[in-house]
DNA sequence: TAGATTGTTAATCGATTAACAATC
DNA sequence: TAGATTGTTAATCGATTAACAATC
């Protein structure tokens, strides 16, 4: 099988077409052009196309998609067709936002276990998972074949419990603490920064100001 | 003035390099090179002095770059060394963790009002920011002058909110909700998607699954 | 001066767009 | 058949990397 290299803008999109394929496959449409998810999610036919393209045929000329089967094989073709576990390391503010945040069990991620160090939150249960502490992470992740570590400790604390996430076996890290993490090159590191997205603002709006 | 385009990779790096001086400076170094930035946060240092260069000339041939010198150039680049004001719609588990959000302060954003439409919510104070009505928001957000609005709203609440913000005059938007949205041409919008961070992650590990 | 490192140009690489033959 | 829309190739555009002259 010939690999050519996926653009990560490609991925990106896909997972956005996912969700809008979702929302019209609600209304009870049943088949949509490259032409009209382009207008629905806001890039150009031509680019709905080849991001597809990379991975297949899965319309009909003169017709267009089905909905429901194009749906179909981007989400298996995003690895989401199955459940995937995950744990969640600090229970910070961020952290309960996410382990309560519906989005991610409604795409097939299911948080398994949460993890801190404070006391006062050790034993608490959110949406009936009990939180643990770390000492405990790399023997329950291990345990529990966690796949998917999410990080939303402070940003001294994070290169440690990367540390022992990767010792308990996980394969992929999503970091949200604000700083630059070593992992082994088997494991898949992602990192989100809430900050850079406003100063990203920020800056286009810069030549506005007075 | 040549005004050529900033790739927005560029900015988004920008951003890094600023948080990374932050912690150089705290360590009280004076003078770092375009390799040590690159080592610090994972990119080549032809990429750094590329992207500098965007900008004019910071640095000293054959020594290197002054860091707080440095930092203050990005700084300003950013359009980070004055406060913005932003407001946030939807006081939800998402939305609490983005109203106690240190980094934000830290970067210049000051989070001036906070809107959400929960009888139960309206009237709580946040951090001393009382939680107010939708229903008051554009008169506030025009009163106020804010700048940026932030938005943790479900996805089907979420244009009505936008066009509120538009009419209030604020300038810019983050958009947490996962749905696409429409804004005058004068006002700059962001999305950013929690759960795209994590369907990359599973596509890339799709490869290493049985 | 010799060594180091910037700023910048040219070469390479990659992603997007346009165009169109294939085909329903 | 005529009209529509895909899949794919070629052309364009943009971003990254490599190389090196400038210069501290």
């Amino acid at each position: 099988m010939k690999t050519l290299k996926i653009p990560e803008a490609t991925i990106i999109r896909l997972s956005v077409y996912s969700r809008y394929l979702t929302e019209i496959d609600r209304k009870g449409i049943i088949t949509i052009s490259s032409g009209d998810i382009a207008e629905g999610v806001g890039v150009s036919p031509a680019q709905v196309r080849k991001d597809l393209a990379y991975f297949g045929e899965f319309g009909i000329r003169g017709v267009g998609y089905n909905v429901k089967d194009l749906h179909k094989n981007i989400l298996r073709i995003m690895g989401l067709s199955n459940e995937w576990s995950v744990c969640l390391v600090g229970l910070g503010n961020l952290g309960l936002a996410l382990s309560t945040y519906k989005g991610f069990k409604e795409r097939g991620f299911s948080i398994i276990n949460i993890f801190d160090n404070d006391p006062q939150k050790i034993g608490m249960r959110i949406n009936d998972i009990e939180v643990l502490p770390i000492d405990k992470m790399e023997e329950v992740v291990a345990q529990n074949q966690i796949q998917i570590g999410a990080i939303t400790v402070p940003a001294s604390a994070a290169q440690e419990i990367v540390d022992k996430l990767v010792k308990g076996g996980v394969q992929a890290i999503l970091n949200f603490a604000p700083v630059v993490l070593n992992v082994p090159p088997t494991v898949e590191l992602r990192n989100v920064d809430l900050s850079v997205n406003l100063e990203v603002l920020t800056f286009n709006l810069g030549g506005k100001m007075a």
